[in-house]
DNA sequence: CACGATTTGTCCGTATGTATC
DNA sequence: GGATACATACGGACAAATCGT
């Protein structure tokens, strides 16, 4: 399972690891993933270093996280289309929780989506 | 300075205290930030807090940490143009280390930006 | 409705390793 | 060698939200 070995931190090869059970459809989009303590016994690691693995899934859109419940795997569905007229711009926003993608249009007003879900395209 | 009563988190409210030195030009592209330990006695919260905020500002690209030496400001010169012609299109990757922008040109190529240094312009 | 169990969120303290000066 | 400083990992404590009894 996991190797203390190797100098590649536990919360990164806990990643890697439940990064591929998602990806192979052993955990799949609504799932409920096993508990932090039960995660924490079962890979014989801290809570904390099961928190900041996570936290990384999180980040990247791969989980989300609710309080009293669990975490699941999220359901991403269909990338949203964004469109760049001419004078529109795009900038990626890393501050606060999830990374987003602003859209700064020709007319001053601005748009928000979840980075994770969104392809950019002109026209 | 913090909000202990406040409901939002203490390292949130310290990554947006440090946020705004750095925006402000109090703390400059170079300059070396309080080490943890100066941050936690300063702010009065416990290291592992200081270092959820640093984290933070990291992943952003607020600033770099060197190991043994420091947390510095980072230099972010101007941010990269990317222009897309009809038929690419570029979407955001939060996989991996740092998030970045993969632009998938019409001829099959890819390629990819920091996320955080990165504006996208049709045409 | 009330209570307790479960689960995630936050915060603290500590120890060890390693790189830099 | 010694002091300083960041990286990783462990543990415990309490709060807040949810759910079943």
């Amino acid at each position: 399972m996991l190797d203390r070995r190797s100098h590649v931190p536990l919360h990164v090869q806990l990643a890697d690891l439940l990064r591929k059970r998602i990806s192979s459809g052993d955990l799949a989009p609504g799932d409920r993933l096993p508990s932090e303590s039960d995660l924490s016994q079962t890979y014989d690691v801290s809570r904390p270093t099961i928190r900041k693995t996570l936290a990384a899934l999180r980040f990247e859109g791969l989980i989300e996280s609710e309080l009293g419940t669990g975490h699941f795997v999220r359901d991403r569905g269909e990338p949203k289309m964004v469109r760049l007229r001419r004078g529109d711009e795009a900038s990626v926003s890393l501050a606060g929780g999830m990374p987003q993608v602003v859209v700064s249009r020709k007319d001053g007003t601005t748009e928000t989506f979840p980075a994770d879900q969104v392809v950019i395209r002109p026209a």
